[in-house]
DNA sequence: CAAAAAGATGTTATATTATAACATAACAAT
DNA sequence: ATTGTTATGTTATAATATAACATCTTTTTG
């Protein structure tokens, strides 16, 4: 799913995203935080907490990832995909919107993130018909991608 | 949120017809079963897995509730809230869509389901239009309903 | 009916996901 | 350099969920 030529690029222009979104904000890209995107990055698929937390070190603890997990999430990096219990980098933190949703494919594991603002708009007014005041939504979408699919 | 006039007849609105289902399906709604499906429908409101455990009994384990949910959820009498881990009774199951969708409001902590067609087409559409063959989805909006906002 | 099969529940243990609370360190700002 | 702020380390535990196997109950069928 969402193959790119070189996904390496991927993770470069994200960190280079995040580094550039941070100095502006006067937010820090601390080495942990810097760390903890490239892992969540570094493939186009949900990733798990506690993978991330082997994969930094040996002797890293669940808050410290948590901890910048929640850093990414404020700061639109990263979204959790509550469906998995799974974290996700934002492929295009520039032209973020504040509604996006989620594929997931149940084959391979990978995701996509979308943002369409028929979806938004029909879930705003749906919101908006029952006197509702949204403030945030969770949208997933699981099935099989098209790669999958084809076989 | 959602405040009806007579909430216990909800709940027995709820129990006869999932009796009336599983007679004709021949599936069993055996006294547990049963139970969780009154502690879950007890409110209009989203339910943890643990809170149905303690109202259960004093000795009843996770297992017990936990199958009695699956039991529930797949036969489409209760829905799981992903972003709350929560439980939470469907108040229309006769009329039932595959894919509904949910308000939460975070003051009071209620919840209200909908079925729009509008929502399904538009998430239809985006999936199909990624060669992506849909299988299920969760959509949950979180903000503050109608009550909770007049103040 | 008895035996077997299928389904449901009980029980023990443990996996997985996440946070509270407090200590220490790094950095920023006068 | 001290102070305030932010980030990280550390310990412990809370909250959510499932695996695996034992027992009991219901249904089926010989």
């Amino acid at each position: 799913m969402n193959r790119c030529d070189n996904h390496g690029d991927c993770v470069e222009r994200i960190v280079a995203f995040a580094e550039a979104m941070c100095r502006e904000k006067g937010l820090r890209l601390t080495p942990l935080r810097r760390r903890v995107l490239e892992i969540v990055s570094s493939g186009h698929r949900p990733v798990k907490a506690y993978k991330i937390l082997d994969t930094i070190s040996d002797s890293a603890r669940p808050p410290t990832v948590y901890r910048a997990l929640d850093f990414l999430i404020e700061n639109g990096l990263v979204h959790k995909l509550h469906s998995l219990s799974s974290y996700f980098a934002c492929f295009h933190p520039a032209s973020r919107h504040p509604d996006c949703f989620f594929l997931t494919c149940s084959v391979c594991g990978g995701a996509e993130e979308f943002c369409a603002d028929g979806i938004r708009e029909a879930m705003d007014d749906a919101a908006r018909g029952e006197g509702f005041s949204k403030s945030g939504m969770v949208v997933e979408i699981t099935g099989t991608c098209r790669e999958c699919a084809r076989g």
